[in-house]
DNA sequence: ACATCGCATGTAACATGCTACTTATGTCCA
DNA sequence: TGGACATAAGTAGCATGTTACATGCGATGT
């Protein structure tokens, strides 16, 4: 369900149905609904009663708190992890870097995207808290939703792989203040930009800076 | 569901099923599943197939790992209100700092425990960012099913009604520092006490050391 | 022309039927 | 007495039946 959203075969406002969805996949509409109220739960559909079911668009209020949630979050944990150095932990991490940039070099686009949650996630893991890491992999997938109805293509891969690198780089330093100064500008820039997504096309400019001082800071 | 796990009306790590649940709740066994399966996704219990399900207590990690999300969220928080000194906000934190003095003077045992949730809430919701508020609504839930399995009469109201008040006084104040700063004693305390808790009766002092040190810092 | 009402349609929510599987219990044989 | 084995009970998971309700459309009356 979360994949048919993603690739845009779900439409979120569209009003779908439970019978519609089983029919369509071929099972019974109890798993379909019990699977669309586990969606529901973290968010990502709404019911309505007699009616139907939507997939919600987080708006950018939503988009902007996320974020916030996420620096929280994945600041501190770059801190710990270049405090630590962890040889386990940083040769995990260093791994998936590779793999990142050996995606982007070649536009492997699913490719990067999974290495970058992987990434992420092996940060908060590594840190040392699962539950963090947990969090921050549903707050993606919310924000993914936005991904699949927009073009989203505002920044290459190469791009993006820059912005990584020089976390990476602190932390196999052990430099605690250099890799949360890093993940900051990163996060950042990610949110800012998806924001101002979320916002539409036009140039919201002002609208975005009010809302990202409001929520994060 | 969630009231009558809190209440102790069912057992951790007891075997349920759905059929016994929907017998004595009168209801037949969908609404039950589906109120379960959203449990299953926020971690509440866990089914086994042709088995049953159960209540799953949070480990001393998984509590340890709630309390660093809770520093990681609440702390920015508490900063970002005592930086911004909203009366609004001010107001209504005040109101409900009140109302937790009362209810520790007369030993209102829930009422205090839910104006304490509120005022947590409030903070982050008046920090601008709901979404934390509800991801810590979220962990204080699953913290609660430790709660009510054991005694948990470790602390007097008044002790902890103590112990947020400085963070209260450094809002009204505006002093970031000293309100962070609070937060954070309040939070360690509350965190390690709960560990200490999921850890048994012995005494594991330096389980508890290394568990804090190694998840929150 | 216009407002009102009844009805057909489609839905979520709830109830119940069905199946495959796990586990415990008792039974029969060596 | 001990151990393999059939057997029965109980379960999650999936399929299907049922109910109450929201909505849109069209007929009917004004």
């Amino acid at each position: 369900m979360r994949e048919g959203v993603r690739t845009g075969a779900y439409l979120p406002g569209e009003l779908y149905s439970v019978y519609q969805l089983a029919e369509q996949l071929e099972v019974s509409r109890s798993p379909v609904r019990e699977a669309l109220l586990r969606l529901a739960e973290a968010g990502l559909v709404a019911f309505e009663r007699n009616r139907g079911f939507r997939i919600v668009l987080p708006d950018p209020r939503d988009i902007a708190e996320i974020f916030g949630v996420r620096l929280a979050l994945e600041l501190p944990a770059v801190r710990r992890i270049a405090d630590r150095r962890d040889p386990a932990v940083l040769a995990e991490i260093d791994h998936c870097a590779a793999a990142m940039r050996e995606a982007a070099r070649s536009g492997d686009r699913a490719g990067f995207f999974r290495d970058d949650q992987r990434l992420h996630e092996l940060i908060l893991r590594g840190s040392g808290n699962a539950r963090a890491a947990a969090i921050v992999g549903s707050l993606r997938d919310t924000v993914r939703l936005l991904g699949a109805s927009t073009a989203g293509r505002s920044r290459t891969l190469q791009e993006i792989e820059t912005e990584h690198r020089p976390v990476v780089e602190a932390l196999r330093a052990g430099d605690p203040g250099a890799a949360e100064q890093a993940m900051r500008d990163h996060l950042t820039r990610t949110g800012r930009l998806l924001v101002a997504q979320a916002l539409g096309d036009a140039d919201h400019t002002d609208a975005l800076d009010r809302l990202w001082t409001e929520v994060v800071g």
